[in-house]
DNA sequence: CAAATTTATTTTAGCTTGCAAAATAAAAAA
DNA sequence: TTTTTTATTTTGCAAGCTAAAATAAATTTG
C-alpha cells in the first residue's frame, strides 16, 4: 500500500492526503499514517507554498517525490548511436547523452566500455555525485533475459549469450536493468507517455527490426521465459521474404529497415554495394517514390500490405484497445498511413464490434532511454521503501 | 486466503492442515482457523476415516469438500451435438447427458429451448433436485461478452448479439456462466487436465473452426475486451483462401473442417453438392490420402505448413512453455505430427534457447461441457466463502 | 510397558494494517 | 465572531497473521 501511495503521488507530480484518500480508496487515518512513513523515509515532503487554490475548508497540503533522493540512468543502445538519460527520483530528465556507435556488430567489451563512457558523460555535466545514481537501466535490440541479465542474441553483438549484467558489474555497484529495448518504449509510454493513464495497450515498433510490447492491466506482459512479443519474426507469408533471422516470411523481412532497402537498390537502379547507407537510400527511396518512380512505390505498398495483416494479427489475438505505432521518419510517412489502418481494420471486421485505435509517433532515441529508467526506478523505489519487489 | 486454501484441498482431492501450511507458506495456527471457517461454512469436512499412513508422530486428519454442498452444470453448445455435464462441488462429474443439436443455425429461442431440455435430462437420472443445482456454464463457439453474458457472434445462431444470459433468465433462477467454448475447454485443462499443474499453457483447437485459449500464472487471458485470442482469423497469407468470416487468408481457412472439405470435392473427385455430410467427406479424405491419393495428401500437407506457421506464431508472441492441441481424429491424424510440430519449432528457433513443448489430445465433448463448470464452480465458490470474487 | 520422540493441531499473546469515528486544524462564508 | 466546510490527525478497535507454547496422538526405544 505505501507503494501504491507513493506511485500515485509519482504519477501525479503532486497529491494532498486527501487526494490519496479518494484515488486510492483508503480512510483518511491511512493516508496520515503511509504518507508519514514515506516522510520518514525520505521519499515524500510536504509541499511548502502549495498554490492557494479556490474553495473553501482547510486547504489541503500537497506531497511531493523527494527529487533528490536517487538518481537513475536509462540507457538505449541502438545500431548508429546510444543514447543515455539522467533522471531525478521523480522521473524528471536532469541531463542526457548521446553518442555515436561504430556501426557494426561488436564484442562484449567494446559494447561495455561503450557503456560505460556514455554513464560517465551523462553524470559529468549535471552535478550530480556518482555515487547519486542508484540504479542503471539499459535496453537494446534483441532478446534478453531480463532476469538473469544475459542477453541471448542482440544485432548489437557480435557473440550469443552475452553475460552484460555479470561484465557490467565489474565496473560498477550500481545494480543494471536490462531489458529489450521495445520494452523499454513501451515502459516510457505507461510511465510518461500521452496514454498514460491508459491500463492496456500494444507499442509496435518499426525500426531496422521490428519489435512489440504489451502492457496487460498496468503490467508489463513479457511471455512466460520473457521472450514472447516477437511480431517481427512471426510469419505472413508460407516461403516468403528472408529475414535476418535466417527464416522465410517473418513480418520484419517485409517492414524493416534493411527489408526496404535491399529492394531500393533493384528500384532505385543502383550498384547495390555502392557506399550509400541504410539511411541514405531509404531517404532516396521515399523522394523517388513521393516523384512518381513506380517501382519505390510498390516497395512502400507492399510493405504496407503486410502491416494492415501484422496490426490485424496483434488485434485478433490481443485485443488491445490502443496500439501505439512507432517508426522511423520514412517508414511513418509511407507506411503508417490512414489506408493500411484502416486495412488492418477491416482485417478484423469480422462480428467483432468494439474497435482497436492506432496511434502514431516517432520517437526520439531519449524517450527510448527515459524507459529505461523506468524498471530501475521501479526496482529503486522497491528496495527503498521496503515492500515485495513488483514482478513487472 | 480462505479462497486459496479451500482451492487447494479442491485441487487435490484430500489435503490435512500440515499440508495446507506447508502448500500455502501459512502458520500451522491459521491453518487452523481458515479451515474451521470453511467447515463452520459448510464447504469443508474432516474425513472421519483417514487412510492410516506410514510415519510417526500424530497422524493428519484429512479434509475434503462437502461434495454435495452445491451442484453446478456445465453444457458445451456444438453444431451437431450438445453434451451437459452435471458435477458436483468438488468437481467430480456425477451425471451426464448428449443430444443431437439440429445441425443449422437457429434462433435464439430454439437454442435456449435445447438448453433448457438439456438442463432437464442431464439432472432428471442423477436423482439431483433442480434446486439444487446452483449456477451453470456454457460453451459455445463463436465471440461471447464473457461480462455481459451476449452472444455477440456464434456459427449456432442465425443472429448477432443475442442476450443468451437474458434469454435463459426467464427460465432458470441459476446464474449462467457464458463464454467461447475454447476458454472452457482450456478451464478445463486448467482445473482436470494432465497438466493441470502447469502456471503457463496454450490451448489450441482444431475443428471446424481454429480456436484458442491461454493461460497466464493460473489466470485465463481473455483479451482487453474479452474477444482476443482469435487465432482462426490472425492472417498467414496475404489474399490467401476464404475464410468463414469473409475474410482470406485466415489460418482457419486452411485447417477448419470445412477448409479441408471443400477441397475435398475437387480431389475425391466427387459432385460437391452430394448428399455426403462433413464428417464422411473428411473420413473419405483421411481413406484416400492413406491409399496413395495425390490429391488427398496435398491437402493435408499445404494445411500441415500452415498449422506449422500458426503454431509458430503462437509461440513467437506468447512464449507458453506448452500447448496442448487439441482436434478432431482426422486432423490429429494427418495435422498434428511430428513433422509439423517439428516444422514449428524449425520456424521459432532463431536464437531462441527454451523451446515449447507441444502435446495433443482428442477430447470428448464432455471434458469440452466439464470445462463449463469451472466458472460456475469458481463463482459459486466465491459467493460461498464470500471473498472478493475472482476476476478470471 | 512407560518414557522418549515425532508429527499434527490448537491455544495464546502479540504484531501489523487498515478502518470508523471523534477530535483538531485551517480556511471561507455568514 | 460564529458557522460551515474541507483536510488532517488521533484514538480505539477489529481482522488477519505469526511465532511460540501447549496439547494430542501416534511410533520407537530401552
Amino acid at each position: 500500500m505505501r507503494q501504491r501511495v507513493f506511485e500515485h503521488v509519482r504519477a501525479n507530480g503532486r497529491a494532498a492526503r486527501s487526494d490519496i484518500t479518494r484515488a486510492l480508496k483508503i480512510s483518511a487515518g491511512s493516508a496520515t499514517t503511509l504518507t508519514a512513513d514515506l516522510i520518514a523515509l525520505g521519499v515524500l515532503r510536504e509541499v511548502e507554498d502549495t498554490p492557494r487554490e479556490a474553495g473553501r475548508g482547510r486547504p489541503p497540503v500537497a506531497l511531493e517525490v523527494v527529487t533528490d533522493a536517487a538518481y537513475v540512468i536509462g540507457i538505449k543502445l541502438a545500431f548508429n548511436r546510444h543514447s543515455a538519460v539522467l533522471s531525478d527520483f521523480a522521473g524528471n530528465v536532469v541531463a542526457t547523452a548521446t553518442t555515436p556507435s561504430v556501426g557494426l556488430r561488436c564484442s562484449l567489451t567494446q559494447l561495455l566500455s561503450e557503456i560505460v563512457s556514455l554513464v560517465h558523460n551523462v553524470a559529468k555535466d549535471s552535478g550530480i555525485s556518482h555515487t547519486d545514481v542508484k540504479a542503471i537501466g539499459i535496453g537494446l535490440p534483441g532478446i534478453v533475459d531480463y532476469a538473469s541479465g544475459v542477453v541471448t542474441w542482440s544485432s548489437l553483438l557480435l557473440d550469443t549469450n552475452q553475460d552484460l549484467r555479470g561484465a557490467f558489474a565489474e565496473h560498477f555497484d550500481t545494480p543494471l536493468y536490462l531489458d529489450n529495448d521495445t520494452n523499454m518504449l513501451t515502459q516510457s509510454e505507461q510511465w510518461f507517455g500521452a496514454q498514460r493513464d491508459k491500463t492496456d495497450f500494444a507499442v509496435v515498433t518499426i525500426e531496422n527490426g521490428v519489435g512489440m510490447g504489451l502492457v496487460i492491466n498496468n503490467q508489463l506482459f513479457r511471455g512466460t521465459h520473457g521472450i514472447g512479443l516477437e511480431l517481427g519474426h512471426t510469419k505472413v507469408q508460407l516461403e516468403g521474404a528472408l529475414c535476418r533471422c535466417g527464416q522465410r516470411g517473418c513480418l520484419e523481412a517485409y517492414l524493416g529497415d534493411y527489408a526496404l532497402t535491399r529492394e531500393a537498390a533493384v528500384a532505385l537502379d543502383i550498384e547495390t554495394s555502392g557506399p550509400k547507407s541504410t539511411e541514405q537510400l531509404l531517404e532516396e527511396l521515399g523522394r523517388q517514390a513521393k516523384t512518381g518512380n513506380a517501382s519505390a512505390q510498390t516497395i512502400f505498398h507492399r510493405a504496407g500490405s503486410y502491416l494492415s495483416v501484422g496490426l490485424a494479427n496483434v488485434i485478433q489475438l490481443f485485443d488491445p484497445p490502443l496500439i501505439i505505432l512507432s517508426s522511423n521518419q520514412m517508414q511513418l510517412e509511407f507506411l503508417c498511413t490512414d489506408q493500411v489502418f484502416s486495412k488492418a481494420q477491416q482485417l478484423t471486421l469480422s462480428k467483432r464490434s468494439s474497435s482497436c485505435e492506432i496511434t502514431i509517433c516517432a520517437w526520439d532515441d531519449l524517450v527510448w532511454a527515459r524507459g529505461a529508467t523506468v524498471p530501475a526506478l521501479a526496482a529503486l523505489t522497491d528496495t527503498m521503501i521496503g515492500g515485495q519487489p513488483i514482478t513487472s
